[in-house]
DNA sequence: ATGACGTGAATGAACGTTCATTCTCAGGAG
DNA sequence: CTCCTGAGAATGAACGTTCATTCACGTCAT
């Protein structure tokens, strides 16, 4: 293995997933050409297939390195000193990230093409079961409850938060002036907030808890 | 215009289009080609042009008939004897049909499109607006307060409401059992339920509100 | 005969993919 | 230093297919 020269091909292979991401946001998926593609990336089209295989795998590659992005930062959580509280103060920031055009514009996209082709429905739901795995463990270590509890009683809570992620997106691309995006932005913000709390709240009562299950 | 023997043509255009929606579910609007819509509406290609006069057109027009029916379904409201009331009553139910794969699917569909074609996003946002408009109509009647009032204090709570119904569509195609979708469901619910509340709450002190803007 | 309804083969453009070819450049031979 | 070599990087024209759209041609009620 002799290196040094020439970028590591993984290094390259990013690169290009990164030029090729603003061709896929004007003209999604299905309507972003090999030619398109191979412009925003700065290459010929026939060396393009030197890094993928097809256009579908262009389209696999970028959903995944979108997908790993969003679920290190949800894992990232777990290694901070208070995870819960952590969670609460860069939300926000996660929130913004999710609605700069460039990445909401792609989450929307993914989104429909996870209704439609099977294998990225399948990795979708994946990222979703990480993520809620996530946070599952962030509420266990919060309310000290041992973690299967945790994650019976609160993946919904964690999913309903994924889903208020989601619903984000949609915010991306409006700069109409009938609603304040940044009014809306805190409501959501709130509705999460309020979904952490009664996650928190639950704590106290783990000796009743045990003996509603009997 | 005479017409007896041959159904209206605006009927015809219906028909079609509803047949025609299918496709578009499992393949998108750029991966359904012209030869798939044809074959689903049961008819030549070359007849589809005496209806459509391109492929373009038919995605407007399926995207005009899916928001004309949803303002329709929100306009419904005003006409009710008590709207708010209503409103809390049905909300489950167009959640409900907001989340069958077809109708879901097309949503998540719209919302891509709608931040790539400048043409469909200005529909979508005054669709959103028209929404809007009627929310506050019917806050306006709860509350008692002036329309103009109303509108300036309650429209994010209306398009806050709307995002909540948007955000349930990414329900539609998830069959994993990881997540308990009548969980995610009620949560969904309950929050738009709170969102009213918190209009409902903000009626008594017109006065007040009147001195704060002093 | 007329004119609307309906067909499906024809058309040229554009698509994803392939491939013969050229370019680049490190390093060994003279 | 100069020239040669060979292998990987990169090219863009060419291929077969599919696309949206058009067109010449039937069918039937009036």
């Amino acid at each position: 293995m002799q290196l040094a020269r020439i970028p590591a091909p993984e290094t390259r292979i990013s690169e290009i997933l990164s030029s090729v991401r603003q061709a896929f946001v004007e003209k999604g998926f299905d309507g972003a050409s090999m030619q398109d593609l191979a412009r925003s990336a700065g290459m010929s089209v026939g060396n393009f297939y030197r890094y993928f295989p097809s256009k579908a795998e262009i389209v696999k590659a970028l959903i995944a390195t979108d997908m790993a992005q969003m679920q290190n930062d949800f894992a990232t959580l777990l290694l901070s000193e208070h995870p819960m509280q952590t969670l609460r103060d860069t939300l926000p920031i996660h929130l913004a990230k999710h609605q700069t055009a460039k990445d909401g514009q792609l989450w929307c996209e993914i989104a429909a093409a996870a209704l439609r082709k099977p294998e990225i429905g399948a990795a979708s739901s994946e990222m979703e079961q990480q993520i809620i795995s996530c946070l599952t463990q962030v509420f266990a270590a919060e309310t000290k409850l041992p973690l299967a509890e945790a994650e019976r009683r609160f993946s919904a809570h964690a999913a309903f938060i994924i889903l208020q992620f989601k619903a984000s997106t949609s915010l991306c691309g409006t700069d109409n002036a009938y609603v304040d995006r940044d009014h809306l932005n805190a409501m959501i913000i709130r509705t999460i907030d309020a979904t952490l709390n009664e996650v928190a709240l639950a704590a106290p009562t783990p000796a009743a808890q045990l003996l509603a299950q009997t």
